[in-house]
DNA sequence: CATTATTTTTTCATGGCGTGAAAAAATAGC
DNA sequence: GCTATTTTTTCACGCCATGAAAAAATAATG
């Protein structure tokens, strides 16, 4: 490790400290990291001629003080954009923001993903990027994070298998890379999911969590010991194919009785309809079709109020397997805009206290959330800016904005 | 973070290369730290002055080369001495080592562990050190590291939980580090395992790999992202309590059916004597009572081979699911002297393979080790050096060895 | 309105750190 | 004894963070 290293590390961690905290005083970044006010003036001022960050004199309405008033730092927007790209189901967004994390393009698009082969997906997404750029031409593009469901390969950035798209391995980092020179960052949904909730809720989900998402098949992601975990080979874990019922429900993986062939949307709308074929094949759920099972099963409706009380049997079969395997940590149950988790409540906690050593509190442990797409969007963001963040706390030299 | 701690990492990295490697020349050290041969030569005659460090012109017999003859930094034995205490079933296995890591002092103990109150543990632990102590009085001690059977937490130094002790919540740390005034580490046997064969067998267990202990009990320690998994709020994770077969044979820890009742010591046991009851008691197994065990399977013994069978089958229950959850990664299964896995290995492929999605290789990844004592001897060894490293790597003023 | 008190920010001299180039040291070959 | 070769140390340099002092910017005071 040489010297300079050192000043990158310095600047590092003043960014980060800029984009958890907000716009801070001098102060607050002295006493966040440790430095010196005069090693502070002389990092904050080079970045400030860098372009990296903005000093403003803020004048607090209500606050009179006595003394030179404090200049707050802020993290520059016109530094740099990142792109966040998704794809969920047949919507494919993309998003961008200033370095500062303003939203300053979003735009949509529906795909017939089941349809389109490589290089048309691949064609597309560099499209639809290019049309975002051309619409904030003046902040150059720093880095580039995307989301998928399925299973990914963070390291090769590459898409291994997702319920959504027919071909393996698209290598989404490489394309992108080589179209706009730009780092691509590759994550499944559920980890950026983490990341969103990591940074949103620190208070609670802190250092160990996991993330349980229910969508397209459950996902799941976890942070241990503060840091994302990226998986061994591909990404994050799997909570949904863990075995339940040997012989039970046909799962899309292709085994039996998998926690995914009861808890995730086509496990519930199968149970649902027609609770005799748990062969039956096993269709994509539109969100709409979900609403309304969920709707039914408010209603009353038997079948459907069975299918979420075994779904919430075995996803908490699942969660006691994992409270075994690790200790009870902070689980985060994220759902679609539906109440869903709310109909199986009753039978996670069941399910869990049965097979758990110690009396836990759950309600200090579950916590459920009803907006996966947003949570998406924030992580990915999140991780864009953290990418740019690490570029240019090692831009030592200048830089032209 | 500032110039000095700059220093010390540099320190730290190579005083830790020179501790995996062992003596090596300054090329190999600039090699491993990407150092320039000045700082090298600066930081290695501060800690050579310091007595961290020796320098010795070795002349290997077998080559003669031109030029200035290479010197070989080892490290000082005279640095300080670590102590590594362990407590598995009745004995209590005290063990220092030099600042080189050679082996100074042994001694071994046999304790009635389950009669010894909280007080007579802490007193005879103190004794047995300032036994060891009085032993090489010229080396100053720098560093304790302590294992257990059973369940720890590392972060307080505590010792909650163990098969071979009554007592709850142990102080360890805290009485040792005011008796001796050295920083204390309390960890749980198998994932010093774990630290032990990622040194040893870094080729093969590298990042990512678990360690299940079949001892007393079934235990288990895991490397992340190549760092040891210390647990969330117990040290480690537990494979053991798993619910493998609801309503089946009773646990040690109060439920019914946990993979450790069929595989572990006692499971074992049980299963080989009485099919009919296993609701009896469970008492410790002896060394010599498990021995007898496997000869008996060995022999042909029905009952006996039925048991590890059993055994087997559950313990590839539990990998499954591990490997679900994860990745399918590398596990040491690690046993006393006897080839106890050997047993059991077709059963354990066979549960596995039945309920994995993909082939895998299971020779590649499983591999299994007959010496649990000399393993966690090692982990002890190397966790306390690693203190007394980052202890050294920090002390930048003069020391007096 | 000028002066003083107070608080924030920058400047400056200093010592520490790693680097590259040059010098010194130590050995084999001739 | 001289030269070639390799390793190790020394030295001047630029960079980094620090503490103390100076400068800047405002409120209170008279």
């Amino acid at each position: 490790m040489r010297s300079d290293d050192l000043r990158a590390e310095n600047r590092h961690r003043l960014l980060s400290t800029l984009r958890a905290d907000g716009p801070s005083s001098r102060t607050h970044l002295g006493e966040a990291s440790g430095l010196s006010q005069a090693a502070l003036s002389n990092l904050l001022g080079d970045m400030i001629e860098q372009g990296i960050l903005t000093s403003s004199n803020n004048s607090k309405a209500g606050e009179v003080r006595r003394g030179r008033p404090q200049s707050t730092i802020s993290l520059n927007p016109m530094a740099g954009q990142g792109i966040a790209l998704s794809l969920v189901n047949d919507r494919c967004v993309i998003r961008a923001t200033d370095y500062s994390g303003e939203l300053i393009y979003t735009n949509e698009l529906h795909l017939d993903t089941k349809a389109a082969d490589q290089q048309s997906l691949l064609t597309t997404f560099t499209d639809q990027i290019n049309l975002g750029l051309h619409e904030n031409k003046a902040l150059p593009l720093r880095a580039i994070s995307v989301g998928f469901q399925g299973v990914t390969d963070p390291l090769q950035g590459q898409f291994l298998w997702s319920p959504v798209i027919s071909m393996r391995k698209l290598p989404v980092a490489k394309t992108l890379e080589q179209n706009f020179n730009v780092p691509v960052a590759v994550n499944n949904d559920c980890l950026l999911i983490a990341k969103a909730l990591h940074q949103i809720q620190s208070s609670v989900l802190t250092d160990n969590f996991s993330t349980i998402l229910l969508s397209c098949g459950l996902g799941m992601g976890m942070y241990l010991s503060g840091e994302p975990f990226t998986g061994i080979k591909s990404s994050g874990l799997e909570l949904g194919h863990i075995r339940y019922r040997p012989g039970g429900a046909r799962c899309r993986c292709g085994k039996s009785g998998c926690i995914e062939a009861y808890a995730s949307d086509y496990g519930l709308r199968r149970s649902a309809c027609n609770t005799k074929d748990l062969h039956s094949p096993l269709g994509l759920v539109s969100r709409d079709q979900l609403s309304s099972l969920c709707r039914q099963a408010r209603g009353g409706d038997k079948k459907a109020l069975q299918a979420f009380s075994e779904a919430g049997q075995a996803l908490g079969y699942g969660l006691s397997n994992v409270f075994s395997l690790f200790d009870p940590m902070p689980v985060a149950l994220v759902g679609p805009d539906e109440q869903i988790f709310e109909l199986m409540h009753d039978d996670i906690i069941e399910s869990m206290s049965s097979s758990s050593r110690e009396q836990l509190d759950f309600d200090q442990l579950i916590h459920t959330y009803e907006n996966a797409d947003n949570l998406l969007q924030q992580g990915l963001h999140f991780d864009a800016m953290e990418n740019i963040d690490k570029q240019l706390a090692h831009l030592n030299s200048q830089m032209a904005v």
